[in-house]
DNA sequence: ATGGCAATGTTTCATTGA
């Protein structure tokens, strides 16, 4: 079972990307974030004609997420669950579904903008209650996906000294996905070797991209149970490429299928 | 010390992102 997560800012531009990247690459799981988009113009039937049915939280400009589910593999997400139960929040941000057996959280996490500024306190508090909800019991393993905006270690970072303490590497920040880790969630990437400088987002500026210089700011993170069997987990950084590309590139996960234990 | 680029709607600039 292939599951992906993808910050595509702005669904309206990127749409017949996500259309080609999914004819190339027909997981199971799509989740996308930044979608920049009222939920009356989310182009489900898009996505319906290409074989893939859709639950997603939206608004104009910013945020918005959405969760993709392959119909004949997993069918249609189940059990949506739109934002936090425990932090009522403007902002749409997080959308949850049963599928395939299990509870996909599909998250676009506060960017914080600078250390200490509103933004940053916004980003702290909604990751602490994220973390609050995600401590309940879950009666299905649970994988959580999406842009993390936190680089989790100086390995994640292409300058690890011109980012220090800065915003999406601050301690604090830091703390919270070590505090996720705690909790039971594993980052699948690094359930594997990798080589060094594997990123999935490039600034627009400054070259960027050509230069590598990127932060690993995009996660799938894996209950304990789904652990062993997460066979693999990559960035496809061939789709930052080519013509108006979005700044991330998505992380795939391939998770066996589960048996008995669930 | 600052901008660099991109998307959006408040549109010919300000705001936000990361």
């Amino acid at each position: 079972m292939k599951l992906a997560t993808w910050n595509i800012n702005s669904l309206n531009v990127r749409l017949q990307r996500v259309l080609d990247w999914l004819d190339a690459h027909p997981v199971d799981v799509l989740c996308l974030q930044e979608t920049k988009l009222r939920d009356e113009r989310f182009p489900r039937a898009a996505f319906e004609a290409i074989g893939y049915e859709s639950a997603f939280a939206g608004q104009p400009t910013y945020n918005g997420v959405a969760i993709l589910a392959r119909r004949d593999s997993v069918g249609a997400p189940a059990s949506v669950v739109v934002g936090n139960p425990l932090f009522p929040d403007e902002q749409q941000r997080l959308i949850s579904a049963t599928l395939a057996g299990l509870r996909i959280v599909c998250a676009y996490f506060p960017n914080g903008q600078s250390v200490d500024s509103d933004k940053y306190v916004y980003k702290l508090r909604w990751i602490d209650a994220l973390i609050e909800w995600l401590s309940q019991p879950s009666p299905l393993p649970t994988v959580l996906l999406g842009d993390f905006n936190i680089a989790p270690e100086d390995r994640d970072v292409h300058d690890p000294v011109a980012w220090e303490g800065q915003v999406l590497c601050s301690p604090r920040e830091r703390e919270r996905f070590a505090r996720l880790v705690a909790l039971g969630y594993a980052d699948a990437f690094r359930l594997f070797e990798q080589p060094a400088g594997l990123y999935s987002w490039w600034d627009y500026r400054q070259l960027a991209f050509p230069r590598n210089a990127g932060l690993r700011i995009d996660h799938i993170m894996v209950a304990e149970a789904l652990a062993p069997r997460v066979r693999e987990c990559r960035i496809d950084r061939e789709a930052r490429k080519g013509k108006q590309p979005s700044d991330h590139a998505p992380v795939i996960a391939d998770i066996e299928p589960g048996g008995a234990s669930g």
